[in-house]
DNA sequence: CAGTGGTCTAGACCACTGC
DNA sequence: CAGTGGTCTAGACCACTGC
């Protein structure tokens, strides 16, 4: 039953949900909410900080849906876990790679314009024959191999080149080509390297692969890239966290 | 700009909003609502349907979330495509498969109740030497081996026993016993199937496996369930669709 | 029974988009 | 400029939980 002082700011442009939903997540990180720990009721927390119920709850709506609070209905809620991490969200493998302290780097293997038919037509809802940009990156970290990486690009979404990819992340230069990616259909599988692939990741042949293979599309409904990865298995793997309700 | 006329029911236990969601994501799917069409304004939809702006707002949210309409403000509301999938939900491998067709079955290769350590007690957060049920099963479909499963479920969410897994899906013996799971933490990697887990899966040795390291957490906030799994690269993959904002 | 979250209403003002 | 979604308020009644 932690009394729970934030500072809400009505002058910011911060909505007033966010901030509480922000410094929530704040208490819980340094450790003024531990694992567990029980909330005062919506009503009160409101009135504590001067908003409207249904603003706190939709920020409460927020941190259950992210995992990180559990409420029951006539008994409570209550910080669930400090390891249990956020919903994922779309982002770029070069990002999450800085995130981690890594340097990552993109050596382009090839880059084209060539007219896109079959399934790559199909994923990026393009009419047959349209031209699409095509790479194929090895991405290295700390100068490490650690990814193979085939990617189709529409080109109204954004103008790339081999320059700009060697520098950057591609969901960097979408972004600031004011592309914002909404949805990602992800599949992600396994399978073994063969010679080439191997050779490339700097593994012995026949090691084992994840696969990713994702669609990702943007607010305005356009799916922008499809991507073919692979990673070396002893150095990747997928998290998430799945909420039910 | 479809007229979109659904019939909500104020009598029904169901939610408004809930109504709402249910019928248009109907209408999505037999095609009334068609990929890329916009809806009437949220005021005037929350009018033909004689709800408060609010609880036609708390569907529409749940429907962006989810992945089926996509909104811009000053510009109103879309239907994104048929091809998009929902956000993931905590499902079962036994349900999935079900769902899919086919028929799974389960064979119990090892059953006991033994004390947890390690990582065993610090994924379900007991303390260590706390009794907890462990089990190996392998799980086919139709008589094909598809994955090896190696659980550790805490005692004092459900009895369980091997007669009770031979015939049923663990997550559907967990609801059955109260326990209603909430989030699921999961990891998704690969590696290379070793002798004894290639000859139970039927594959040739040194084929690839998807990993999977999963926490279920219920309701209650307690770890109820760690699971690591090993399935046939060439029989599953896992799907998911990611939602930014 | 008191206390809690779950749902719903009828408004209000604002920021952004596209013409 | 008109039209749209984004945010916020101040209530109301209900269903469920645990004592």
């Amino acid at each position: 039953m932690t009394a729970l002082k934030l500072a809400i700011d009505r002058s910011s442009a911060v909505p007033l949900y966010h901030q509480v939903v922000r410094g929530i997540e704040a208490a819980i990180r340094n450790g003024d909410l531990s694992a567990g720990s029980r909330l005062d009721n919506e009503i009160d927390l409101a009135a504590q900080m001067n908003l409207s119920r249904p603003t706190m709850r939709k920020a409460m709506d927020e941190l259950v849906r992210s995992g990180l609070l559990v409420r029951r209905r006539g008994v409570g809620t209550q910080v669930v876990s400090n390891e249990v991490r956020r919903s994922p969200e779309i982002t770029s493998l070069f990002e999450d790679l800085q995130e981690a302290g890594g340097i990552p780097t993109s050596e382009v293997l090839a880059f084209s314009r060539e007219p896109a038919y079959g399934t790559v037509a199909e994923s990026l809802h393009t009419p047959p024959g349209t031209y699409v940009y095509h790479s194929f990156r090895l991405r290295r970290v700390d100068g490490r191999p650690l990814a193979l990486m085939e990617n189709w690009i529409r080109e109204d979404a954004v103008e790339l080149s081999e320059a700009l990819l060697s520098s950057r992340g591609l969901y960097e230069i979408l972004r600031a080509a004011g592309v914002n990616l909404r949805l990602a259909h992800q599949r992600i599988g396994a399978r073994i390297a063969d010679d080439a692939e191997a050779d490339r990741l700097d593994i012995a042949p026949g090691s084992a692969l994840v696969t990713m293979l994702r669609v990702a599309i943007d607010d305005k409904g356009r799916s922008v890239e499809l991507g073919r990865h692979l990673y070396r298995a002893d150095s990747h793997s997928f998290e998430m966290t799945l909420v039910n309700r």
